[in-house]
RNA sequence: UGGGGUGUAGCCAAGCGGUAAGGCAGCGGCCUUUGGAGCCGCCAUUCCCAGGUUCGAAUCCUGGCACCCCAGCCA
């Protein structure tokens, strides 16, 4: 069925097929030999140490996006397995995004840390089999044991304790006899692996640290490589799906497994997602958060699902940039322009139409009646006539964007200048007088224009058409607003390396104060999305209230003029 | 000089022995009261390289090369 929506009849009908990739592949074929009975179940397991960014969305469009489409489950769970990095404002955080990119755990929620009896006991049942022992080596001595890339470790002077010991100091270990780093629980595995992942490693570590789930209770907690395999088994997941890293993992984890004889998902590896002119590790995230870099989390230059929210992007268009960049083991970095493409796309299509001016020029029409004020029609979406149209205010001081006009035009230039006429969008063809110029500093400060009565947009105008229309705001009936420009946060398309901070933009954010909107953004509410003709698609920010509306530039519209003025 | 991965256009990415999909970017043109949107067209004689097998190879084999990951009691 999927294989027919391929031809370009389903491509246009609209009933967008999905692409096809290695995950689709391995779950088709599972479903067809019955592997699981027929059972699709995935997790998306965060570790509450941070915000969620669009490489995660990455995964849970994956996660839950495949369960969904093979009939499946998905689960969230939290991989808390470490005290000291995680905070219940994470757990907040990480709810709310996965809720807000479309998707549902329903009765699904859980946590490795849910898990930790469990996991003791599994860890029990290991010493018992002689799989597992207590170990008294420093973390500096693990390190020295484990040999390097091309040579063999060499075993730990603890590895052949008694059964009966390991278990007594286990269960000393849990109940608090010694202090943070003294003993460690390891797997007794094959100190000459070339896999380093097999050579003894840690399983629990001792962490006299509060957890912000259990409190207290615990002193010891496990590895994710303890913990995460074995939770994954528990929740009876089919197809545990993370990123390329792990795979070095995998034999641990069916060494887990299989030792204890319990249930086996099956682990499959994709490519993590780099987007050009931003970061995507957690680290350099909460570091630009923690050195002010940026204003939060939530900052709309940040890469992060609360930040892109903020700046105006929309579940799905980051859906559908899941869909777009695919998935396959290859390392890659997509270009910023698809996601990009994504939102204009879509708020093309949503998006209400609003004139906004963001640096004014005073325009005073000088044959246009004192006083007079029409209401003209303009329509809220060209691309979707069911939203209508509203009545904008015109009248004889408008304000145009400085931008339109060029005292001295260069070639091409449809706008206005000394002379010419342009269009104004929805209302009338004028002609530039006269430009008013500050005295001293020589800046322009006023337009005089005229305007040709018989050009009123809409009347039978087949008489005169111009070349250029531009967008305005009557200046009698504009609303104040704060407008924020975004730009990239880096100023090259790998800000890799260990100067990464060099290359922050300083750019990257221009505050404008002074903006014209029309009236009918006065009841604007925060999260609002509009495109501003011309000038791009635009959001109503949190900080935004009545009496100061704040607008965050969500993405500019394209801009072919820029490209020819720039050749 | 260990192990695990990956190499298809500027960036993603299909392709699974039968003659290189699609998207983004770019470039032309049409259309347009948003220099937006839309529409039309162009954009890999070749798939990291070299051999081999085959009537036929991006797909199979052999040998190279390049890049990424692994030496946390992080995940």
């Amino acid at each position: 069925m999927k294989a027919e929506a391929n031809s370009a009849e389903g491509t246009k009908a609209g009933a967008k097929p999905e692409r096809r990739h290695f995950l689709r592949d391995i779950i088709e074929e599972d479903l067809r030999t019955g592997k699981y009975g027929g059972r699709v179940h995935t997790r998306f397991p965060p570790e509450p140490n941070g915000y969620l960014h669009i490489g995660h969305a990455k995964s849970i469009c994956l996660n839950f996006g495949l369960a969904k489409e093979y009939g499946g489950l998905c689960n969230l769970r939290f991989d808390d397995t470490n005290p000291t990095k995680e905070e219940m404002e994470y757990v907040k955080s990480i709810q709310e995004d996965v809720r807000w990119l479309g998707f549902d755990w329903e009765d699904r929620l859980y946590y490795a840390s849910d898990y930790f009896e469990q996991l003791y006991e599994y860890a029990v049942q290991l010493i018992k089999k002689g799989k597992a022992y207590v170990c008294d080596l420093s973390a500096d001595e693990i390190r020295e044991y484990r040999g390097t890339l091309t040579e063999p470790g060499k075993e730990s002077p603890y590895r052949n304790r008694s059964v009966e010991e390991n278990l007594d100091l286990f269960r000393r270990m849990r109940a608090g006899e010694f202090p943070n780093g003294a003993r460690t629980l390891r797997a007794r595995i094959d100190m000459s692996s070339p896999n380093l992942n097999l050579r003894d490693p840690v399983m629990y570590r001792i962490l006299h640290a509060t957890h912000h789930r259990t409190g207290d209770t615990w002193c010891i907690y496990p590895t994710y490589d303890w913990a995460h395999g074995q939770s994954d088994s528990m929740e009876g997941i089919t197809h545990s799906i993370c990123t390329l890293e792990f795979a070095d993992h995998r034999p641990l984890y069916d060494w887990f497994l299989d030792e204890l004889g319990i249930y086996h998902p099956q682990q499959i590896e994709f490519a993590r997602l780099n987007l050009t002119y931003t970061v995507m590790s957690k680290r350099k995230l909460l570091q630009l958060v923690e050195e002010k870099h940026v204003d939060g989390w939530d900052d709309p230059r940040m890469p992060t699902i609360s930040g892109l929210r903020r700046r105006g992007y929309t579940p799905e268009s980051i859906r559908e940039f899941a869909e777009r960049i695919g998935v396959s083991r290859s390392e890659s970095t997509v270009d910023m322009a698809s996601l990009e493409d994504c939102i204009r796309d879509d708020l093309n299509k949503r998006a209400q139409r609003v004139m906004a001016v963001l640096r004014p020029l005073k325009v005073v029409i000088e044959n246009y009646p004192d006083g007079m004020v029409e209401e003209l029609d303009a329509v809220n979406n060209p691309e979707d006539a069911s939203m209508g149209t509203r009545k904008v205010p015109f009248s004889k001081v408008i304000y145009i964007e400085r931008d339109d006009f060029r005292e001295d035009p260069p070639k091409k230039y449809f706008r206005l200048s000394p002379g010419a006429e342009v269009r104004l969008r929805y209302a009338y063809i004028i002609k530039c007088t006269d430009v008013v110029k500050d005295e001293k500093t020589g800046e322009i400060v006023e337009l005089r224009c005229t305007y040709d009565p018989e050009t009123r947009s809409g009347s039978q105008q087949r008489s005169r058409r111009v070349k250029g229309t531009i967008h305005w705001v009557s200046a009698p009936h504009a609303l104040n607003a704060e407008v924020r420009l975004y730009d990239r946060l880096f100023t090259v398309e790998d800000p890799s390396g260990d100067d990464w901070k060099s290359f922050i933009n300083p750019n990257s954010l221009e505050l404008l104060r002074n903006c014209k909107v029309e009236p009918s953004l006065a009841t604007a509410k925060a999260q609002d999305r509009f495109q501003f003709e011309r000038m791009g698609y635009f959001c109503v920010d949190y900080d935004s209230t009545a009496d100061h509306l704040v607008f965050n530039r969500t993405v500019t519209l394209r801009d072919t003029w820029a490209k020819i003025e720039k050749s």
